[in-house]
DNA sequence: CAAATCTCAGCTTGACTGACATCG
DNA sequence: CCGATGTCAGTCCAGCTGAGATTT
């Protein structure tokens, strides 16, 4: 008997395989997220500010991997929570710096709590050692797939 | 340096490494399909169908794991290229039964070429014994989240 | 009546595209 | 004028929700 009656072709695949789980890790994650009112891009901003400090948006797109278009709204939702603060730049005036608050660090806080648990339900099946070479297998992937230079 | 300056905290996280190594993958597999003009979808499809035979839609969305809603579109765009056929079942007038034609089966034989390759290209940096433990890991994760009967 | 089937319209997330005005 | 920046509108895929019509 098959799980999801999925047929034999995509079940074996790897890629599928990685969708998959990845769907499972993206809702679990949500779900965590969810319960502190919060998305991907709010905890990916907070995140990228807490680690490279205040910085114009585009900057902050480049950091985080988020679309500069998809910046704006996510720093207006931040802002209306007081998480962060968008102060322009008198330097540059096409510049908006982006500050994280004492209220966005704690913010902040919880939210990696929060997804800790999350990461531990998601990883509960596997053990430590399996849990790094699954890590390490993705990275190698990744880092792969992200810099051919060539 | 960092690869895209993504912030340590997301860059460890695995499920955050499975969120992009699946969407580099679901990249390749895209752009794979789309050389042939076809979606995740409609692979899906014609793999379920010749995996199980001709069904109902009802059936075909449960064996394929896409959406009751979904699949309506799904046959319409299969129909029009006579990948696939529609027809009532005499038996319950609810019912269509969807048959997948010659040109739906050669079709799907492409589409499975044009998938090893892709595979091939996603695992490249993998030798064949960590191939096999990343799939091992990812079915771990895969069933154990799927078949949660406790 | 309840349940199954098909269909339709619409929403959500994440990612992206194109255009535009502003400014350095 | 070029290029970076912020903004806005809109597209796209995959997945889902809810409702209706039809039939068993």
């Amino acid at each position: 008997m098959q799980p999801t009656g999925v047929p034999s072709q995509l079940s074996t695949t790897p890629s599928w395989l990685l969708t998959q789980t990845a769907a499972h890790a993206s809702r679990i994650v949500s779900t965590a997220l969810g319960t502190r009112h919060a998305r991907g891009y709010h905890y990916r901003v907070l995140a990228t500010l807490a680690d490279t400090g205040p910085a114009s948006q585009a900057d902050l797109s480049r950091h985080s991997g988020i679309d500069r278009s998809d910046i704006v709204a996510t720093i207006n939702d931040l802002g209306d929570r007081d998480l962060v603060q968008r102060q322009p730049d008198p330097a540059d005036r096409r510049r908006n710096i982006i500050h994280i608050t004492p209220a966005g660090r704690r913010e902040l806080t919880h939210l990696q709590h929060t997804l800790d648990a999350a990461q531990e339900t998601l990883l509960a099946p596997l053990d430590p050692t399996e849990r790094h070479e699954l890590v390490r297998l993705l990275r190698r992937l990744l880092t792969h797939h992200q810099e051919p230079r060539d």
